[in-house]
RNA sequence: GGGUGGUUAGCUCAGUGGUAGAGCGCCUCGUUUACACCGAGGAUGUCGGGGGUUCGAAACCCUCACCGCCCA
């Protein structure tokens, strides 16, 4: 053990995750690292944490999610920013009323037994016991989160920020109430916002119904029959020659026999179908707008739970799935069914919460008018002061801003913010804002409010907005927001939609670094079905936290998908433990970092090799973490600490370490080491930490300073040298494997010619078990300009010894030829480039010496 | 139907004009005092098909086929 190491602190013998993450994570809370200084003089560097639900679980995404915005802010407080990481949670609307109502469903009870008080009350019951799982989870990843400043989109200044919002919104005229076609779930009984609907491929059927008779018959297809009694038109396009002649004329609906009109209408395509289609205007989007230009009157026949109601047929009562059938069969009865498809394969709209089909319904509902908010959006990205990360993903951006529907923000519930707006007894209608009341005797709107309305608001509220509070002036507007794309309508979009009204056109972040989905091995979805599901919790357990971070970030490429199965996890905690172990044996040979670094010039060539490629990676890894790089700059860290550190420069320098002119590589071994850890502290805080700690004696690494590339340390030269070592160790062993001989088997052998080569022998003969006696060679081998004559003690595998020449040989044909006729092409040498010409150049002269070498040693066998 | 991404080694994916790469898997050898969660060596690709641009194409253009995602 070395005296050097100035600490006296040593290394377990085996790395086990669990014994040192819990413990680091505690001492970086405990020493408040993490809180952010809204009075700083440094620069600051905010991420606000997308929300997760109150009723979440960590689940995969999360972790990846804030794998990268752990990594980007540890990175920025090692670069000496002020860091604000805000974390907090959404109260998420339908899905914690859902909870709480299965709960309450489990005693045989539903919430309108309790009253509305009573239950949104036994929901905030629910919160304080069940909620939140997931931010005690978070702290198993080592999320460096500012928990002092910890939100919820319900509390008390969240929510004054929300009615302050809505009062502003209304009062500029960008809130309204309407009677709209709205998304409607007849199980939750709410409407939904269209970003809440998820459209599936469904079979179900499409008939052909013929209304009328004779000449004047039309025949129109539909896949929701029932609808048909609530028709009020039938709509054709007013170009098409074969029902020009019947707009404006009438017909009858089959079954309620009431007459409606044929309207000639541009929005109605003459190829899909009959070019004929029935218009039911309470129940369908594209028909209520028909209805709207052609002033149709509005028919309502199902109820909010999806019944039908008021036709004054025997469908009275039957739920919408059921009145299909018999609507269908009443048509056949009488003839009228023309052609059935079924199974007709078409997208249904379901309730994101529960599945349930989505009912279309007229309904009077506030909204957001978006059109202003949307443009700003939009603008602030075109014009630059927003980035989207990667690039590739502006375009699916701009197709939903440019083309956003007014947005429906009441919602039939009694979790969340209730709209702050108070009814008179003769129909006036007041805002009521925060410290305002209502005149007595007023009622309030029943609903709450959408809670993307809310959330929306996640990156100027949590701040303390409408107040200009210190963080507000500090750390807005926040620096990049770190999320997938599967959200960025459903929450980007809007946050930059509030932001920039609340926030006087400041839009809420700089950069939009958008990352894709983690998906099974084969690249499926996870799903519950389909049993793929990895949970986080349980392979952190198993190979740690770094393991997991490691991998999720090793496979982030921006804005696309990436696979993950249990054996890369695996692969990550064994590079944890390589580094564990390299460390442990550094230290073991007297690797330190008290002092300077000894003079560049005055160190061997190996010493000034690590060291090049130290600063080139060190130069690279952060240049590729400041571009969202992380699958990149993971990949580079790991082939220098695992191939350049451990496999060449540990190997090469241990005749040194066991030499006694060791002083120099064991503070440059430190010193690497030491860039190692903070380099790669961001993605694997945890191992970092404990191996620079205890190798450096330092505080801790969440405060230290991140390395900067050293350009004077960059030594082509003896980069040179070591691949020149690299060859002939590398053609050695493939030689010694040929020949059958056992790994550890010595044989006496020596080195001439490179020079450069043959002054490190002693480190070459100690990797290749190549020993000095007198000998006579049985095989010589020209590597590297290196001469290496070998005794195999008697005769060598020549059948072996042929075969692997001849393989080598058939390269270096195949490369000779392929130089020979590219110089031979005057395109090429008119028009390429002269260091490309160089370089072909030097490689056929270089696989000419070699067809040389080897044919000569292949005659020599003989 | 509109938009958009993809098709590279057995699997998952990098690679935006100059001799095809990684991780995992596979085969062979190995109890060399950091590490078998390891080391050494090895096999495996007409870079989806066709056409074009170029001295030169996995990469750029056109086209076809197939897969995916978003939206309607």
């Amino acid at each position: 053990m070395s005296s050097q190491a100035s600490h006296g602190r040593e290394l377990a013998a085996a790395f086990i995750p669990a014994e040192i993450e819990a413990p680091l994570d505690q001492k970086w809370v405990d020493a408040g690292y993490f809180t952010a200084d809204a009075a700083s003089t440094k620069e600051p560097f905010t991420i606000v944490l997308p929300p997760p639900n109150v009723t979440g679980v960590l689940h995969i995404g999360h972790a990846l999610d804030q794998t990268l915005q752990d990594c980007l802010s540890r990175m920025k407080r090692m670069k000496g920013f002020e860091v604000l990481w805000l974390p907090g949670m959404d109260h998420a609307g339908i899905a914690t009323q859902n909870v709480v109502e299965k709960q309450l469903g489990s005693q045989g009870k539903s919430r309108h037994d309790l009253g509305r008080e009573a239950f949104v009350a036994k929901v905030w019951e629910w919160k304080a016991e069940s909620g939140g799982a997931i931010l005690d989870q978070m702290k198993r990843m080592g999320s460096g989160v500012d928990w002092t400043r910890e939100r919820f989109t319900m509390d008390e200044g969240m929510s004054n920020a929300v009615v302050s919002i809505f009062k502003k919104m209304y009062d500029t005229g960008l809130i309204y109430r309407a009677e709209r076609i709205i998304n409607w779930c007849p199980r939750c009984l709410t409407a939904l916002s269209d970003i809440e609907v998820e459209h599936s491929d469904d079979a179900g059927e499409l008939v052909s119904i013929r209304y009328g008779e004779g000449d004047s018959a039309i025949i129109v297809a539909t896949t929701r029959a029932e609808t048909m009694l609530g028709d009020t038109a039938v709509a054709v396009h007013p170009e098409d020659e074969r029902y020009k002649h019947l707009i404006g004329s009438t017909v009858e609906v089959p079954l309620v026999n009431r007459h409606i009109s044929i309207v000639g209408d541009e929005h109605v395509d003459p190829a899909f179908g009959t070019g004929a289609v029935k218009v039911t205007p309470a129940h369908d989007v594209n028909d209520f707008e028909i209805g709207q230009r052609h002033n149709l009157a509005t028919i309502v026949i199902l109820d909010a739970e999806g019944r039908v109601i008021g036709t004054n047929t025997a469908f009275d009562g039957m739920d919408r799935a059921d009145a299909r059938k018999a609507v269908v069969e009443a048509l056949r009865a009488e003839g009228r069914i023309v052609a059935e498809k079924r199974p007709y394969i078409h997208a249904v709209g379901h309730c994101s919460r529960c599945d349930t089909t989505i009912e279309p319904r007229l309904s009077k509902q506030w909204f957001v008018k978006v059109a202003p908010l949307a443009q700003a959006s939009a603008d602030a990205v075109r014009n630059g002061s927003v980035k989207i990360e990667p690039v590739a993903l502006e375009p699916r951006y701009f197709e939903w801003v440019d083309n956003m529907h007014d947005w429906c923000i009441s919602r039939q519930l009694w979790w969340g913010h209730r709209i702050p707006v108070w009814y008179g007894p003769a129909g006036e209608v007041v805002v009521v804002g925060p410290g305002e009341s209502a005149p007595a005797g007023w009622t309030q709107d029943p609903d709450v409010l959408d809670t993307w309305f809310s959330s929306g608001q996640w990156a100027f509220s949590t701040m303390g907005w409408p107040d200009k509070s210190a963080d507000l002036v500090k750390f807005y507007p926040t620096s990049v927001l770190v999320t997938g794309y599967d959200i960025l309508f459903f929450w980007v979009v809007r946050m930059m939609m509030m932001s920039i009204f609340a926030m006087d056109g400041v839009p809420p972040f700089k950069t939009i670094m958008l990352h894709g989905l983690v998906r099974d091995q084969f690249g499926k979805k996870m799903s519950k079905s389909r049993g793929n599901v990895i949970d986080p919790i349980e392979f952190m357990d198993k190979y740690g936290a770094d393991a997991l971070r490691f991998t999720l970030a090793r496979g982030a490429n921006p804005g696309t998908d990436q696979a993950l199965a249990e054996d890369w996890i695996g692969g990550s905690r064994n590079f944890a433990t390589k580094l564990w172990n390299a460390t442990r044996f550094a230290m073991m040979n007297g690797a330190h970092v008290n002092g300077d670094l000894p003079a560049f010039d005055s160190l061997n060539d190996i010493d000034r090799w690590i060291l090049s490629r130290l600063n080139e990676t060190v130069a690279e890894a952060d240049s590729l973490l400041e571009s969202y790089e992380f699958s990149r700059a993971c990949e580079l860290i790991y082939h220098f600490a695992w191939d350049d550190l451990c496999d060449w420069y540990l190997e090469l320098s241990k005749e040194t370490f066991a030499s006694a002119d060791k002083a120099s590589s064991q503070r440059v071994l430190g010193h690497v080491l030491d860039q190692l850890m903070r380099l790669l502290h961001p993605v694997m805080p945890f191992i970092t930490e404990e191996l620079w700690c205890t190798l450096t004696g330092g505080e801790s690494l969440v405060t230290a300073q991140w390395p900067v590339a050293d350009k004077s340390q960059v030594d082509k030269q003896a980069e040179k040298v070591v691949a020149s070592l690299q060859e002939v160790v590398t053609e050695v062993r493939r030689f010694r494997n040929d020949q059958g001989l056992k790994p550890s088997q010595k044989i006496p052998g020596r080195f001439s010619g490179n020079k450069d080569v043959v002054s490190y022998q002693s480190a070459l003969r100690s990797l290749l078990k190549i020993e000095t006696s007198d000998f006579t060679p049985s095989a010589t081998l020209e590597i590297a300009g290196t001469t290496i004559e070998l005794d195999l003690t008697g005769s060598i595998d020549v059948v072996a010894e042929r075969a692997r020449l001849e393989k080598d040989l058939a390269t270096a044909q195949k490369d000779q030829k392929t130089a020979e006729v590219k110089l031979g092409n005057e395109g090429f040498m008119a028009k390429a480039p002269t260091e490309v010409v160089v370089e072909i150049r030097e490689r056929l002269a270089k696989t000419t010496s070699e067809i040389e070498r080897i044919t000569a040693a292949l005659a020599a066998l003989k």
